[in-house]
DNA sequence: CAGCGCTATTTGTCGGAGTATTATTGGATT
DNA sequence: AATCCAATAATACTCCGACAAATAGCGCTG
């Protein structure tokens, strides 16, 4: 798939954030083409002159966008050998952009199922911990969450928004520093929990009563209810996503890396 | 062969390993002032060309070393704002390098019973995973890994190495990719269990049954066994630091209910 | 008082020149 | 023949200086 900046800058669709700057979206496209793996672990790239020359952009934007994804751990600079994609393994999955450049194309079956099965470990325990130590104003956001979530529904952007921050409060609310860290991660897997139940399911269950009813544990102060409810949610979500797995993907083909000049 | 290693610390000028570049030791020695609290999140650093002066290096040099901190989530740069540290949440700690910026000063309490907490809730459920899923190379190298640990004892870097390793080896065979990315995470957990023991007991426990069990579980092919082989290993590693860390082991059965109303 | 354009400040981008590192090669040595 | 070592060449790394773009804050204007 040829990259989209073309000769002339269009600047199509703004990201918002800060990825307006070149050296963003030179790392935004670069690590996109790198985790669908238009360049392969083990690949080296060309070398930054000519690489920046072909995308039209200076020496040391094409730098700071490498420098961005080593510090991910996508690629490794060296001298003399040249800038090298690296092994899957060294890739920082848990990275909120690295994560997000995955969902951008169709990411694979084995991280959409891994993605449950963490959260199958981390949640329910998570939410034992959030009955402990919630404070009141946390108690308070999450509720407003569901709110909205119930209002919105999940069919529309608001309402996943505010699925993915009532599992985050929850995160939160566990005081533990790695367990907040990992709210992208969780967020990335509870969003696709719906995309591939909107996909499958013509009249998706209601997610709400398992929502609340994990809420209220976590207002009660009972950590084993909490748990329970969580393990109730994530198993369903599980397997309403299960079956869109097992069955396989709209198949894309290897594509060859062709250098579109 | 082996003379490479020869890392001091208190060397300024020159930084071990491979990170001989000036960005490169410049993102490391800004990270780890940032994560050890001497630039306060929200503070302002001094601007681009006042503080590459100040490090006596290139203005394209410090900005390739913000990059990399950008990219780790710990400061935001922006036109005529300047460059901003981050708030704590939106650091990226499952980062390899952040954890490794963390520990190289005395981490807090708070993260390191957050890693320990971690430990407890991942590494039971990835032991029954492995159980089910490892090939027999990874059994081979698990037990290799537990012999070297062995032979030399969690007293010698290597002995911890291989510690670590073993630990890592389990996460790898789970299968699971953001797993396998958890493991530098576990790893800094089972690394700082031994330090913290070796500090609080001048007789510390052999931990050497535990982990054979735990590999006899994964060998033999029982989840439960491993999952239950597991709980015990993290369980006894959480108590020998929990004094250690002066707080009350966070085990939920002993727990006192919620303070809160 | 509110809105709005101006300005100053800071990061962002650029091009070029020279340096440091290292994989490779080929020759000298054993 | 195999091994070691020095020269080589390719590449990333560093530095410099200038200009462009963005924007927070201020002062002007209505």
């Amino acid at each position: 798939m040829a990259s989209r900046r073309s000769k002339d800058a269009a600047t199509p669709a703004l990201r918002g954030k800060s990825s307006a700057r070149i050296h963003g979206t030179i790392a935004h496209d670069l690590g996109v083409a790198i985790v669908s793996g238009q360049y392969k672990p083990g690949e080296i790239l060309p070398t930054e002159i000519e690489f920046s020359e072909r995308l039209k952009v200076s020496r040391s934007a094409y730098r700071e966008a490498v420098r961005t994804l080593a510090a991910k751990g996508l690629v490794e600079s060296r001298p003399k050998t040249g800038t090298r994609v690296t092994p899957e393994a060294s890739w920082n999955l848990l990275d909120p952009d690295v994560l997000a450049w995955f969902f951008e194309a169709e990411p694979s079956p084995a991280l959409v199922n891994g993605l449950f099965e963490l959260r199958m470990i981390i949640e329910p325990t998570a939410a034992a911990f959030a009955a402990e130590r919630r404070d009141t104003q946390q108690l308070t956001r999450m509720r407003e969450a569901l709110m909205r979530m119930e209002r919105h529904t999940v069919a529309t952007a608001q309402g996943r928004d505010a699925d993915r921050e009532f599992h985050a409060i929850i995160l939160e609310a566990t005081g533990n520093p790695p367990l907040i860290c990992l709210a992208s991660t969780i967020g990335a897997g509870v969003h696709w929990t719906t995309v591939y139940k909107a996909r499958k399911d013509e009249l998706p269950r209601d997610p709400m009563p398992e929502h609340w009813r994990v809420f209220d544990a976590i207002a009660a102060g009972g950590p084993d209810d909490a748990r329970a409810a969580m393990e109730v949610l994530v198993r369903s979500a599980l397997k309403d996503t299960s079956r869109a797995l097992g069955r396989p993907a709209p198949s894309r083909q290897a594509r060859q890396p062709t250098p579109a000049a």
